[in-house]
DNA sequence: CTTGACCTTAACGTAACGTAAATGTTTATA
DNA sequence: TATAAACATTTACGTTACGTTAAGGTCAAG
């Protein structure tokens, strides 16, 4: 089967132009040109165009869904994985920009009009609250208690569906941390794994991740004895064992 | 008060070159330009800057703001409601794409490794569901209970938050429409607002708006007894007057 | 008088195409 | 077979909100 532009695009359902892009770009390039000057694309011109839009239909761009098919030994993975935790930090901003256009709403159907002071202060408070995020390692440090009180606020705008994954995210984690126990090495496969998993459960949790967060939390739950006797209840030493995990995941410690 | 692009910038925490930028696509200009040239900005600018980031905070675009800022007669609120509505189906959106990423990462580490025809015929039951949105009139017109299974579809993504506030959103619908009934005049100011609100309402539902669809859906709401019934409990032909109301709202009917 | 911090304009780069414009090729039909 | 319709090509500007040089003036301090 041999198809030009139009066909292949019909078949594929994106524009020509699209594909004389993918061509110009490098991503997709046709089997031969004809005589006319004509790009003809074959079998293997399909299956890699099916490929790209699977990847573009996850959000991923294209030079990175370049490096995905391209490079036999690109670790999609991880790749995924990265690109899921930005979609979730992309939602979470969605969540809060909504609640904030609500709110606007609301203030002017009850025609309690904000003055141009409070959104300020509105805005101001969100710049703030991002700062707090990024720089959570610190201030957690001297709030720990804020800090607890900020992630609970992120249950806030999670959907049952999410709330459900979280749940079974932990479980797992917690299966996989117990198994990694009985060897007794934190940079062991096992741990590591666990350390993965409950990074994607706090990536959940906040919205986002930084590694030094990570670090931090984990060293919290050692600290913080509610904490602690929540992960050591089935095996003492769990928080810690996780806490070196997550050290070593993070490269906080070799 | 004066302020030059850095400390102006500095104040409310955007680059110099944002402020040039502004002031080049007229959102925002200078009180004066010094002798040498300079940009000076004073308190009307201040709080200009104010308001733009407001705006700019709840993601809508500087085109956008300007209208709404310079133009007093401008309806803020239709366009505020009217970029709540693009942020939904954003947000629905995105919860697919992180649906559909989680299930590529699950069947990878089941090693299931999805086959490339299964991949693509994943995206094309997406476009298809997609097109079945858009023009989901017609189909409904053949369908109708595909239709109510769909919708009950975006369920599944929805916070709890986001399911509170649609019940919020119906209650105060029905109010307004059992205020508007008194009247008999579904052309009137209270009734169209109830058309409005269960515009709202169906945005949530769908995480998508059409006119047709709305308009089809309220026929629907009369020509299907399990809804009528629904709708009329409290007064009957709350149903039908709702379905006029719309039409009327959406243009379909004067 | 120099240094450094600040200011200016100009202009390219970004992601992934949409949309002409100008023009050549193939196919269907009268 | 002439011609129109459908399809192909390349080129290049537009989109959004700035970031980032580049090349060069201004101003206060030491």
């Amino acid at each position: 089967m041999e198809y030009t532009v139009h066909k292949l695009g019909k078949m594929a359902g994106v524009s020509t132009r699209t594909l004389r892009y993918y061509d110009e770009i490098g991503i997709l390039k046709p089997a031969r040109i004809n005589s006319s000057g004509y790009r003809i694309y074959g079998r293997a011109e399909v299956d890699r165009l099916q490929q790209i839009l699977f990847y573009k239909e996850l959000g991923v761009g294209l030079e990175d869904i370049k490096a995905i098919i391209d490079d036999p030994a690109f670790d999609a993975e991880t790749a995924l994985r990265e690109h899921l935790e930005k979609l979730l930090h992309k939602k979470a901003q969605l969540e809060i920009l909504i609640d904030n256009v609500r709110k606007t709403l609301a203030s002017r159907e009850g025609r309690i009009t904000m003055s141009d002071q409070e959104k300020f202060a509105g805005f101001k408070e969100k710049l703030i609250a991002e700062n707090e995020q990024k720089y959570g390692k610190e201030a957690r440090e001297k709030y720990g208690e804020e800090a607890v009180e900020r992630s609970n606020q992120a249950f806030k705008n999670m959907s049952q569906a999410d709330y459900a994954k979280m749940q079974e995210l932990e479980v797992e984690m917690r299966k996989v941390l117990a198994e990694a126990m009985t060897s007794g090495d934190p940079a062991g496969p096992l741990a590591q794994k666990a350390a993965a998993l409950h990074k994607e459960w706090l990536t959940m949790a906040w919205g986002q991740y930084n590694k030094e967060a990570h670090a931090g939390l984990t060293q919290l739950y050692v600290d913080d004895e509610r904490f602690t006797a929540y992960y050591d209840r089935e095996q003492p030493g769990t928080a810690a064992f996780l806490r070196d995990a997550v050290q070593i995941y993070t490269g906080m410690k070799k």
